[in-house]
DNA sequence: CTGAAAGCGCTTACAG
DNA sequence: CTGAAAGCGCTTACAG
């Protein structure tokens, strides 16, 4: 390993000048930068990270907490990896890169905590993790500049896609359509996930908005974000006997479990039933039918994370919640309603 | 910050002393271990990884090298976040942690190798790079200790999946339906990636097997990895007006765009075609109709690649290829040649 | 413009 | 069982 002692003695020079040249320090005269520069490049010269940072203080490291097993979601998740990607991308251009926190390091088992302390991170991003998680909320009250991607904390400055509004929206499309008994399936409720809980207020917010009345029976959660939890919801719902004519989902996984329910008791989506989801999967435009949803911009959700996080650590003031707007993306699983079919789905009266 | 000077001020003990009780050195007491111990977890001590790394020389790093945007891959390659999990569970069982190399540092350009240097990385992990990338060719021929996952590299030690032994057993399946006209539609040929190449040598392999002629004429590339290339493919296909019963595809989204155009184009998967993927994405099982294919076992990618790496990291020796099974999963796109549609399909004559 | 001195927080022989 | 000395590779005042 060429260490600056190495270039210092080739050049008859001291290590101090050798480092200033290097980091071209205004002090320094610009023949001996050259030849430092020079010598540097033949001998491949690295600087040690560690051997600056134990000196500076700064590692230009930011700290990416990420749970992959919660939730129930799948290995998977629709939003992670690009996410992570534009983050990713937005940090490099300043400088950090990205170090996946874990909780064990040789044989001791370490907190996020104590494992971003060790490594000294110059910032967190916290992504996909659940609200009560002990081992995270240590993390947000720590000294480290945080930001949330996803989920909501108190306090913590949060980027996420906007839920309420095309929540409302979705209501709103539905009722331009006519449909008028309009079920919801929603998140998770034993979790505390904010998109489950602000999906859910949207869509009641959105009856209100249009004067239908808010009936609890046509919510029912899914257990998980997954396709199984919207087909056993579907499966629920019908066994309400209650009327409806649309549903809206909380994600495209539990359309894709309706979907899945419809096929196999022979419920024609859109004609009998209009079915609307959240996240735009790879997969959505291309299910049977193409499924109606709302796009979440990740590419948007990283880059604003990130430069969220690189202001805090630069000391500038953000805003704590910072709300992404999502596309409607109209595809082929709602219809206006057919009197036809009316009475098909659900044997109950109430319209 | 608390360091280990303050421990031993305020035990009255010396710095070397802290260190190895910290430690668990055997020749320390075990009352003096106790007392640091205890002291350590009051003022919430945590050690200093660069001050650790640079006397030790070791950093239980582990540096990715990912590269997202090549290959016209969609943005979430269907491999990626499965490997890196699991990848990332089983190194941090053996205490190290991943980091993602990039190649930009302040503002300054390094190069991946320079930045694994850099950060005195313990290994290092390739996912999904091109076989050509001059930058990853650097890090290749270095001294670290590298794995790569999905792309094989000469020397290199590789984990992936089996390629060749499905992509026969693709062929030997259609035939056993009585299928005698397979078309296959390639990964990118423009890239060097070796599932492409792997994937038809199988194919060809196959076909020898069984001792049906290799027809070059069936064989279309895709420009990418994704649906509108399978899309285009299946296009150019049926502009060569020759006859075919089914199409074996290097990829599921390939396989989805195959789909795609026989849906605007009135041909009946599988009365008319049958069609065989390659990944079981995630929404295999539920496109219309749901999708024959091989599952990557992503899991055991991950494992193998973190265990071999580690091995590497010891010094053991390790395999150069390690190939990974993979799993036929019959779903409904496929169905015994049927007579009746016989000669829909292409207007050619050789069968 | 250049360099001697000190120090970041830890660990490793080695001496006692 | 404990500690004094040296050093990992770098940077930061400060002196010249």
């Amino acid at each position: 390993m060429v260490t600056i002692y190495d270039l210092a003695k080739k050049l008859g020079l001291s290590p101090p000048t050798i480092s200033k040249a290097l980091n071209d320090q205004p002090d320094i005269s610009e023949s001996t930068k050259e030849k430092v520069r020079k010598l540097a490049e033949e001998l491949g010269y690295t600087p040690n990270s560690s051997a600056r940072g134990l000196i500076t203080k700064k590692n230009w490291l930011i700290g990416m907490i990420y749970e992959e097993e919660h939730l129930g979601l799948d290995v998977e998740h629709p939003l992670f990896a690009g996410i992570m990607n534009s983050f990713k991308a937005r940090i490099e251009r300043a400088g950090y890169e990205l170090l996946i926190i874990s909780r064990v390091l040789g044989n001791k088992k370490l907190s996020y905590l104590e494992h971003c302390r060790y490594r000294q991170v110059d910032g967190i991003l916290i992504l996909n993790s659940t609200i009560d998680n002990p081992e995270v909320l240590h993390v947000i009250h720590s000294e480290f500049p945080i930001v949330s991607a996803n989920i909501v904390y108190p306090h913590v400055c949060t980027v996420t896609s906007d839920n309420k509004e095309p929540s409302m929206q979705a209501v709103r499309y539905l009722y331009s359509l006519g449909q008028r008994r309009i079920a919801f399936i929603a998140g998770p409720s034993e979790y505390s996930s904010s998109p489950a809980v602000e999906r859910l207020e949207g869509y009641i917010l959105g009856l209100h908005e249009i004067g239908l009345e808010y009936d609890p029976e046509l919510v029912v959660y899914g257990h998980h974000w997954n396709v199984e939890s919207g087909y056993n919801a579907m499966k629920d719902l019908q066994q309400r006997k209650i009327h409806y004519t649309a549903i809206y989902c909380a994600a495209d996984v539990l359309a894709l479990g309706v979907m899945k329910y419809c096929q196999e008791n022979d419920i024609h989506i859109p004609d009998e039933l209009s079915l609307i989801g959240f996240d735009d999967s790879q997969w959505a435009s291309y299910s049977h039918p193409p499924l109606t949803t709302f796009r979440q911009n990740r590419q948007v959700i990283g880059e604003l994370a990130a430069e969220t996080l690189l202001k805090k650590i630069n000391g500038e003031d953000v805003d704590e919640r910072i709300c992404v707007p999502v596309d409607f993306i109209e595809r082929q699983t709602c219809k206006k309603i057919d009197e036809f079919y009316l009475t098909r789905l659900g044997k109950g009266s109430t319209m």
